[in-house]
DNA sequence: TCCTATATTAAGAATTTGTTAAGAAGTAAA
DNA sequence: TTTACTTCTTAACAAATTCTTAATATAGGA
């Protein structure tokens, strides 16, 4: 049995369907095999889910309510916090998934229905060893200068000095440091970071921004004047 | 569907309309779809909007009030910034297409109205997939004789120096080296670089272009007396 | 040459951002 | 639930930069 000896945490896996009865066969099956398992029914909690317990693979049904799982897949993969993350798809015609492979998703793999507990545990063992290594090498890590901004950790360190930031500070930081040199405008920052339906003033930002330079120094974050903020070394 | 790999970040879509109800649904579909959307209600709002987020796509209703969908897109097309921006209008009647078309503004595409969801968001997939190489690809930066000048930083590099410009002397030198050779008059620069309802002299243009050659040599830009200016090697 | 367009300069307007502190909102623990 | 604590947002003011204007000098074309 992988993924349960004492050096290596167990990874995280989280399954989305709307039948119980799925969810629990597979749940149950993954955590045999000593897999940490979290459950959605539709594509909207799992995205929610994802983005707390951060999973190293997903499981998701195509056809949902509320939001399918393609839908949820195109979501998530849009976010750079799942850029590393594992997406299953589960399917009913194995044809689909030349139809979600069409639809270019970002979709690693797919298994399909009937589920059958055997196969689908070699499956996903194959994919989650496939990444052991480059999974804990550069996982959700950002290395920069000497800054490593952990997105699954949500911490940064700075010359190996773990360094306490607030959740939109980290937001913020995270999303300037995934392309150096971009100059960020407050627009698009706000569209970025916070939820679509809250409206903060411009100052809000500032006061963030500010409050980030205190923690890491003036050395990263650049001023663009009437433009907007990009990192910079 | 594109959108959602893990190398490409969410595609930025612009809607302008002055009719909230078509606002709404567009932006709906989009969102759900994975896009991030902006809004703008009519065509001066459009060019504000766009120049600041830079969106990959436009989505440009024909009639509006204080800028059509027509001048607000020539408008666009004029501003090298949006050279690889895609248009695409919203129609009424489809034989308006053909109007457009004829007006040789610029348009990728159209839609026609009423809107059918599905319709609506498989033909924006389609276009985008269409540009996602090319965009992705597409490196912002214009390179001219000694210099590099790029629009996603906000910075000029002479021989390999950072040249930290403001935003206007940026914004002037950016549209005058997008087509070296061309003279741009006083007009054109306004219409380019000052929003729409600022007034300025034509005393300003002066100004900024004699800081820009104070920062980059006076062996860029040349006064075309009586017409305007134009970036000449 | 003269006339007009542009260059140059410097001053102050206007805009943008930085900074601080206070209170609101959110969270976790008791 | 209440309490204690952290984080977020706002507002107000300061500081810095950028933009614009106006005044004057200079240059180029009819």
């Amino acid at each position: 049995m992988e993924n349960s000896d004492m050096t290596t945490p167990k990874q995280k896996i989280l399954i989305v369907d709307d039948e119980p009865d799925i969810l629990e066969l597979i749940e149950y099956n993954l955590k045999k095999e000593g897999y940490q398992v979290f459950l959605a029914n539709n594509g909207q909690e799992a995205v929610t889910t994802a983005k707390k317990v951060m999973p190293d693979l997903i499981i998701l049904d195509i056809m949902m309510p509320k939001m399918d799982g393609i839908e949820a897949c195109r979501l998530m993969r849009s976010m750079p916090e799942f850029k590393n993350t594992f997406m299953v798809f589960l399917t009913a015609r194995s044809e689909e998934y030349s139809e979600i492979a069409g639809f270019n998703v970002g979709a690693d793999d797919y298994i399909a229905k009937p589920i059958k507990p055997r196969a689908l545990i070699s499956r996903i063992n194959a994919i989650l060893r496939r990444n052991v290594y480059s999974d804990e090498n550069y996982e959700n890590k950002l290395e920069i200068g000497d800054l490593v901004i952990d997105r699954e950790a949500f911490v940064v360190y700075q010359q190996g000095k773990k360094i306490i930031l607030a959740k939109k500070e980290f937001e913020l930081l995270y999303l300037l440091a995934s392309k150096p040199g971009k100059v960020y405008t407050r627009e698009i920052i706000l569209k970025n970071i916070w939820e679509d339906s809250v409206v903060v003033t411009n100052r809000t930002i500032d006061v963030h921004i500010r409050k980030l330079r205190e923690k890491l120094g003036d050395s990263y974050v650049t001023t663009v004047k009437g433009v907007g903020y990009k990192f910079e070394l």
